[in-house]
DNA sequence: AACACCTACGGCAACGATTGCGTATTTATT
DNA sequence: AATAAATACGCAATCGTTGCCGTAGGTGTT
């Protein structure tokens, strides 16, 4: 079986004691400088690490951080945790991704799994189906660091990062009444959470400047997040299908947009002829769509970034942190 | 900061030792059924979970297994990581993801990390610079249990779970001889790479049924499996510069065929016009392409159940194991 | 010469949970 | 009544590492 070999295992091939083994191998003055040559050559030898189970227990911190996020196989998600991990790794930490898939139950598991499992801290984006938030709530209040991207909540004072939604949301409904649509929908996740909130704000402002009614009926929610096609199907038929057609549809989310032209494809609805259709997207192939995509990109590696440094920053810090900061990052329009 | 509750704070708050704390809540015999009871309340209300730091320093396992990929934004490997996550959360084991970047050193420095980091066992896709495998032939001869997919190597007898390369790479190449294509370039990963060298047979072997000549200007390899764009480019390029210039092409990767369509968009190559092309991918939004793709699709999610269950055997053995498979899935051709 | 003071290392405890063994008290058996 | 057996718990070792304390032998000081 696997074992790998440990400070004892050094210490009676040699007939030192552990202590000796350690102090040489971290290079402490006490031991003399022929000593530390033969306990490194050897440890060297054998390939000796140091056990970091061990020194997690005995440190209370593990040198590693948590990341929940609804599923990795998001452009979104995925870019922001190349920038979690680039700033991790320079810093020595070590990167543990989880995925809700949009769940909440899934949520709670992971989080907890991660918090026993001795993460020094969490990198939060919340799943479509959470609005109690009561199991960070607790870790939280415990003292256990995290920091919230994305999907924020306001009941848990943190640090946060996000993008600016609402600016990013009116900016797309604008651009459709720009090119002289009146009749806009919108498409959106669950309701509670927070990019479905402000993106929900940002379409309305845009309607209210260039006096456009807002009607409820054109607003459709996909409660898990476009998980489901199924769920994405029905929304686009229940617009399709209202006495007054939308012309246009402004979809606010990643995966969400993806499916809704997938949809269009199903459902042989062309755009920009039945409809148009700007959404929130970080692909890098939506040059490549057809029916094609204007989109709303998030700075999604330098947000992941962001948020890493500041959760390094609690993490690290000596005294309890209570000074919190929301950082706002823009967005930026992609016309095709 | 975050200290969570342990044995001693549930023995000293009701006078017990840590002994009968441990033995009450695992429902040992020995305890009488009152004191079991009082325990247990008192646990559940301070929400006590064990630490499983410690539960890893004794028992030399830590229910959790290494996953190495190339990057999780891509299809075929972030539907692998559902397949592989729905068999360990079943067994009650936790998944660690890494990501490689097709990096050798991040691939070295990834799994030395897990390895030290206790996991039971690694799934490892080896990266498109890997051709030395010794980092990991030398855990694997000191007893880690580990299961190759995708990308394997022949240096490690151990499980493997591969798609029918060969035969896949076969169909595509046939689809294109079938629809008058003669000309019929290979845009691959790395050489050394499992699966650049089964693709490689089962294109030649298609030119060899139907008596087209190999040749070796049409072979075109990305040593970064397409990492940088430019590396796609350049081979593009290289291939439609040839003064006998292909009229089709066979690529042999995901990230690598997305990559190749942005090329055509952005050198204004028009397919199937200029060039025809299939390639070896598993995304799921190929059908809203434009220029359209014609691919070969592996069964990801089940490659990534199938590995999982085969390293949990391994793992869950009493005995050593030496007698290991290598499974090979059929892939399936979508036209478009 | 008597003392302090280094040098270079060893021993022990602790981190949290489990477990084999020991044991005091009670209950049952003959 | 004497002995055996069962009950219900505590003690201590263990996993690998580090930190505090101790100390034998050597060196330096006055």
């Amino acid at each position: 079986m696997f074992v790998p070999s440990t400070l004892k295992d050094i210490a009676s091939a040699l007939g030192y004691s552990t202590s000796t083994i350690s102090r040489a191998l971290r290079d402490t003055y006490e031991i003399s400088p022929e000593t530390k040559k033969i306990i490194r050559e050897y440890a060297q030898k054998i390939n000796y690490r140091p056990n970091p189970i061990a020194l997690s227990l005995k440190e209370r911190r593990s040198k590693s951080i948590g990341v929940v996020v609804a599923e990795v196989a998001n452009h979104y998600f995925s870019q922001a945790i190349n920038g979690i991990e680039s700033i991790a790794y320079d810093r020595g930490y070590h990167v543990i991704i989880t995925q809700t898939h949009e769940s909440y139950e899934r949520e709670k598991i992971n989080i907890q799994h991660l918090a026993s499992r001795s993460v020094d801290g969490l990198l939060v984006s919340l799943s479509a189906e959470t609005s109690d938030t009561a199991h960070l709530q607790d870790l939280h209040q415990k003292g256990l660091p995290m920091v919230f991207f994305d999907r924020i909540t306001e009941d848990i004072v943190t640090h946060k990062v996000i993008a600016n939604n609402e600016k990013g949301a009116f900016e797309a409904t604008e651009h459709l009444i720009h090119q002289g649509y009146r009749r806009i929908a919108h498409l959106t996740s669950s309701a509670h959470l927070s990019i479905s909130i402000e993106r929900l704000d940002g379409y309305k402002k845009a309607l209210a400047k260039h006096d456009i009614p807002f009607e409820q009926d054109y607003v459709k929610y996909c409660p898990h997040g476009g998980m489901f096609y199924q769920e994405t199907e029905n929304a686009v038929k229940e617009l399709m299908n209202l006495k007054e057609k939308p012309d246009a549809i402004f979809v606010a989310g990643d995966r969400l947009s993806i499916d809704c032209l997938m949809v269009f494809k199903n459902l042989n609805i062309k755009t920009p002829q039945d409809i148009a259709i700007t959404g929130f997207s970080n692909s890098d192939v939506l040059d490549l769509m057809n029916p094609s995509l204007t989109s709303i990109r998030q700075p999604a590696f330098e947000m992941g970034q962001i948020a890493t440094q500041m959760l390094l920053k609690v993490i690290e810090s000596k005294y309890p942190v209570y000074d919190f900061e929301k950082k706002v990052l823009d967005t930026s329009l992609y016309v095709r």
